[in-house]
DNA sequence: CATTAATAGTGAAATAATTCACAATGTCAT
DNA sequence: ATGACATTGTGAATTATTTCACTATTAATG
């Protein structure tokens, strides 16, 4: 069987979110068109992502839920829960963690780093905080598989090494400055907010080129 | 001339960021093996990216980082500041707000919108706050143009419509759900941590069945 | 000033991803 | 049961994007 193109992941990933939803809201059945809806994309692509994870739906009635949500979970390693982090426990940080983390049944953040330690002391979270000079030891020692860096720009390729030291698979960066994988082996995403109000603007002002030189 | 590939779109926009990163270190000049390298990409795509601007490097010497900072600038329309608001004041937009924005020579925070009055009164911030439903009449009064969506998930939808009622022309999507945008003059991007979790976890996952069937 | 080493730019080739068109299959109302 | 309608699955065509291979140009060195 054919790689899953990487477009093909990402929107499976966020066809999982929308189908853990629906499912919570009692929703049992949504055909493709509905799913290309709600997430803007067209019905024929969502099916064809779909192929890729063999025979899915059933002609006529679209998708049962609950089995196409654990077709997706077989097949992109969601069965069990994985092991995370966090560096850099700022405002950003902390609001992250009290806010999206521990409503996803995927992931278990289990620690917390920082470089300021008297900051690790006032904070109230109930997980484990570490200094980041211990992140090689913590990361190996219980076997955390991501990690969330939440930092300001100069000190995050120094922590991405550590991290990587650890044996960390893979890495969300939001600190505003592009992390690249030294080796292969480690995952990197970036995201920085800064960066898509700027990819935003370009698409409506090269929208408004495009019509100018139309008419 | 061709229109400008999406992807191409987005890596030019990290470029940029990249390079008022150097230029604010000093840096004068760079090639496009020092970009590629940065950015994670190879250098030949990088070379093609910067076709699209026209002329731009030097043969030999590189890319003058200035010059080139200009040109994209120029291309995809950052030449001058954009007007975007802020919409959810609770840990999380706050955070955003003292950390990443203020930071950008590209755009203004002018206003913030809350549907708890009684917060907006306590927040100690130096922009204009006001209630939700306000929110088409600022919007369009303010000629803005970029929204940052920092909410619970179930609200958004309902937001992102008052958005787009004032004439938003963008939206960065930080809540927990994938907004689409009903007409096609608005453009839409969801940021979604755990989905970016969800999306390494799966490149870790079918990388190491790979290679499972391959020995 | 000649020689070597870097480096940009680019058409062409290769690869990847999306869209299409339609057959096959199921559902639902009557 | 039957007809009308909805929906999936998929090979083929199309479109988009990346990679390659090479030329031309410049910088740096002795």
């Amino acid at each position: 069987m054919p790689a899953i193109p990487k477009p093909t992941i990402s929107r499976l990933c966020k066809i999982y979110s929308l189908l853990e939803e629906l499912e919570d809201k009692g929703q049992l059945k949504l055909s493709s068109n509905e799913i290309g809806r709600r997430l803007g994309v067209g019905s024929h692509n969502i099916r064809k992502d779909l192929t890729y994870l063999g025979e899915t739906g059933t002609t006529g009635s679209g998708y049962e839920i609950k089995k196409l949500k654990d077709q997706i979970a077989e097949s992109l390693g969601f069965t069990r829960k994985r092991k995370a982090c966090i560096v850099g426990l700022g405002k950003m940080g902390t609001a992250i963690l009290s806010n999206e983390m521990f409503f996803s049944k995927n992931f278990d953040i289990i620690a917390g780093f920082d470089t300021n330690i008297n900051r690790l002391e006032t904070l109230k979270i109930d997980i484990p905080l570490y200094p980041t000079y211990d992140i090689p030891v913590v990361v190996k020692r219980e076997k955390i598989e991501l990690a969330l860096l939440t930092l300001p720009g100069e000190t995050a390729q120094n922590i991405a090494e550590k991290l990587i030291e650890g044996g960390i698979k893979g890495i969300v960066n939001f600190s505003p400055v592009v992390l690249s994988s030294p080796d292969d082996k480690v995952y990197i995403t970036n995201i920085d907010i800064i960066d898509e109000f700027r990819f935003l603007s370009a698409l409506f002002t090269l929208e408004k080129k495009e019509a100018d030189n139309a008419g």
